[in-house]
RNA sequence: GGCGGGAUGGCAGAGCGGUCAAUUGCACCAGGCUGUAAACUUGGCGCCCUUUGGGCUACGCAGGUUCGAAUCCUGCUCCCGCCA
């Protein structure tokens, strides 16, 4: 495999764009100038499936240098996932069983590979090598470490200082890390920000194996959907498996500010013309609204392709700018007759809130209540009154702006 | 090992015998306004029902005191801190 090197335009690129900090940066232009094919080392904890385009900032950057050549080492940690990384937690995580972390990391690299060129990529399971660690090695790795060199950790110094609990083995967690970048001999780690005390670690651990020691790479985290930091828990996240249509929505759904910032990041939108959605925002001098349409047809496109994205943003103008329903509206094929008899209906027709949470469109029957009589449901267009209305072959239901359903009778007909 | 503090709805955090399905903030949902932005504003936010009402289940777990307990007592479980 032939290793290219890039010139002034490409090497500014990969060394500027969506990079938050390379330590040491002379190193790593110098090593992409040798000519020599650079191990590329990232691992990631399979903990938790579903990868964000939050991920993608990362996983874009290795992409392009796959392009140059570069070899892209993925470390399963199916050890560190049994502690949890402790980066930007409050609390620890619970521990996982040896099948989740297997049926996680297939999720995972699936999703990986969406982004990642699967033929330059190695794929390396921690287990290689930490399967074969005694509790001699255990101790002997712990001892090159001080508590105090721990603690320079912030997220372990806020919480030590916090009085909030910190596991002794969670000091272990950016040990193993830094000893993976011993095993698989790496050039290069890749990471966001948060991680930059796990990755000089391994900097560290590969000197003293006589290694010459990692270059830092660490990329800037993207915010969430609503603002602040993108997380699982939060719920604010863009998934890089979500539908068209979804991505489309979610990413419409930023705030302004951050319009420029997912460009930056997870886009190749030039960078003058990001420098113009930026001053637009910030200045106000056009609607913002159409940057981040574009915004949202870059990262449709990216992650499936330009029609899905002309598609998804056909459907958002017709579903919320002009609020008309959606084309691929959901169906649900459910039997009448047993809705009617199940719901001992009468004249007037069925209990909606009952239909409504049948058909899960609401959590509860209460959570309907409270929804009819905000008027936050329709029935073919109609704002709902009553509590009862009659079963229709066909008919659309609407829950607030989302949530839409046409119900088709499986019994075929009017009964 | 000793001493002390604590466990309340998604989170934070009030309540300390009845008026508590539980103050408040955040988060969330819905209506209005709009660009599914922000800001603002209104309502809501345990479950079920024939819903200006009724019922059921809830304040770590198990018992007890009481007409009545999230609130008092006993035991258990778990968490945190300090001292050793």
């Amino acid at each position: 495999m032939t290793v290219r090197i890039p010139n002034e335009a490409e090497m500014d690129w990969l060394t500027r764009r969506a990079v938050a900090e390379i330590i040491p940066y002379g190193e790593f232009v110098k090593a992409l100038k040798s000519g020599k094919a650079l191990r590329l080392k990232m691992g990631f904890d399979p903990s938790a499936p579903d990868l964000t385009i939050g991920h993608a900032v990362g996983l874009r950057k290795l992409r392009q240098l796959q392009e140059f050549g570069h070899t892209v080492v993925i470390i399963v940690g199916d050890w560190t996932a049994q502690i949890g990384d402790p980066s930007g937690q409050s609390k620890t995580r619970p521990m996982l069983t040896a099948e989740q972390v297997k049926e996680n990391a297939e999720t995972y690299l699936r999703q990986f590979f969406k982004i990642v060129d699967r033929d330059r990529c190695e794929v390396r399971w921690q287990s290689e090598w930490f399967g074969k660690f005694g509790l001699s090695e255990v101790v002997r790795l712990a001892a090159k470490f001080t508590v105090a060199q721990m603690l320079e950790r912030a997220d372990f110094a806020e919480r030590f200082s916090a009085q909030k609990p910190v596991g002794v083995h969670e000091l272990l967690y950016p040990m193993l890390q830094g000893y993976d970048s011993v095993a698989v001999q790496s050039d290069v780690e890749f990471g966001g920000t948060d991680q930059k005390f796990n990755l000089m670690v391994g900097r560290e651990l590969q000197s003293e194996a006589g290694q010459a020691p990692q270059i830092v790479f660490t990329v800037p985290l993207l915010v969430g959907t609503d603002g602040v930091k993108m997380s699982k828990s939060m719920g604010n996240y863009i998934a890089v498996e979500e539908s068209p249509s979804e991505m489309y929505g979610k990413v419409m759904s930023i705030p302004d500010p951050m319009i420029a910032e997912y460009m930056e990041y997870v886009t190749d939108v030039a960078d003058q013309d990001v420098a113009e959605v930026r001053r637009v925002v910030e200045e106000r001098t056009g609607n913002p609204r159409d940057a981040k349409m574009r915004l949202a047809r870059e990262i449709v496109t990216q992650f499936h392709d330009a029609g899905a994205a002309v598609e998804a943003e056909e459907q958002f103008v017709r579903t919320f700018s002009k609020r008309e329903l959606p084309e691929d509206l959901p169906i649900r094929e459910v039997s009448f007759s047993t809705l009617t008899s199940e719901d001992s209906a009468n004249g007037d027709g069925v209990r909606l809130p009952w239909l409504l949470t049948h058909l899960e469109m609401t959590a509860s029957a209460s959570e309907a209540n409270r929804l009819i009589k905000q008027r936050a449901v329709e029935i073919d267009g109609e704002v709902v009154e009553g509590a009862r209305a009659p079963l229709r072959d066909g008919m659309v239901i609407r829950v607030g702006k989302h949530r839409f359903l046409r119900v088709v009778d499986a019994d075929g007909g009017p009964c």
